[in-house]
DNA sequence: TGCAGCATGTAATTTGTTACATGATTAA
DNA sequence: TTAATCATGTAACAAATTACATGCTGCA
């Protein structure tokens, strides 16, 4: 039996070209923007996604020649890439995954000086901020030209990053030495 | 510069140990009930880094022969293997990645009939729900004995996952036909 | 003078997953 | 009798990260 397949990297490339053609260069800009919340990949992973999707016929190569710089290759997608990607899209118990090395270290914060508990808290409300500020931009910038998938990936982006920033400001004391001795004496 | 280490599964395990002596097959109840929220490992992990751990002095081995089954091998952190784990802790900025084919899936709606994006969302309320019902009932069990971070862990996992939930079940009705029609003819 | 941006790619390495391999005990 | 639990591990495979490799343009 073949199963509908799983939403890689070269799946979710070959989908962001069903908004247009496109460059590699161009869909980093996608990953680092729209996509950054929730789906990481870098260069090392998109060029070669899109040599194999060539290769395969899911897509089409337009090479752009330039002055000095290497020929921009611009992909589009083919009749069979869109059959492909639809039945990516079948799969009905896609997986969200969390892998948080933060949550992990927080397990053993019994271990960690009170200001270096202090220091990792900081970080992750940094880390917050940066993602609410880059959704709240690219929403600015071209949110009447999305789908509604898009729209409502970028809203569950937002709840889900207020409600860490919310849970960690408002439980970050029980973490720290005041605490343990605020309960031990009150 | 030595820089201070990652959160891989070997540091984790490392660290579980903290809470006392356990086997491999132990460790995997934890990645499977506290941990399982934010972090993933199988046996093809945990034992290679078990032996890993216990190559570089980090875990001593207790063998205990039983009858029939293979011997159970007990580990125990050694001094460097705490000063290892301290040293992991330090540092200050460590990830919180969101892997999430479901988004991706849901970046792309507009191209999936209504049934398909229906089921979609009925699983990942689902696994809402499984993971809400896991964290509540190893609370109940032995949140006595834990230390403050891995209740302020537990907790973290239930607002993000209620936010999850709470999302789904309010936005849900803009990916679909239905809410297409309304908003063109409304 | 130097950095950021444009633009591509490969190779080595790391990391983790899945399948395979074994086999007794116990409860439904 | 059949599934779950206990209990370990390896080998092949898949996937992605990181470092390497190149080189122009334009801004500060």
């Amino acid at each position: 039996m073949e199963t509908s397949g799983t939403m890689d990297v070269r799946t979710v490339c070959l989908g962001m070209l069903t908004d247009g053609a496109a460059s590699g260069y161009d869909l980093k800009k996608h990953f680092e923007s729209t996509f950054a919340h929730f789906f990481a990949a870098g260069y090392g992973s998109i060029y070669p996604a899109l040599s194999s999707l060539c290769e395969q016929g899911m897509v089409n190569c337009e090479c752009i020649p330039q002055d000095g710089k290497p020929d921009r290759k611009v992909y589009h997608i083919t009749a069979e890439g869109r059959t492909f990607l639809l039945k990516a899209l079948e799969n009905p118990t896609p997986c969200h995954k969390v892998r948080s090395e933060f949550l992990a270290t927080m397990c053993f914060a019994h271990l960690m000086p009170d200001a270096q508990i202090e220091k990792v808290l900081d970080s992750r409300l940094e880390d917050c901020a940066y993602y609410t500020k880059m959704i709240s931009e690219v929403e600015a910038s071209c949110m009447q030209d999305w789908p509604p998938g898009k729209r409502f990936v970028a809203g569950f982006g937002k709840a889900m990053i207020e409600a860490m920033k919310t849970y960690v400001e408002e439980n970050r004391h029980l973490l720290t030495e005041e605490s343990a001795s605020k309960s031990a004496t009150g």
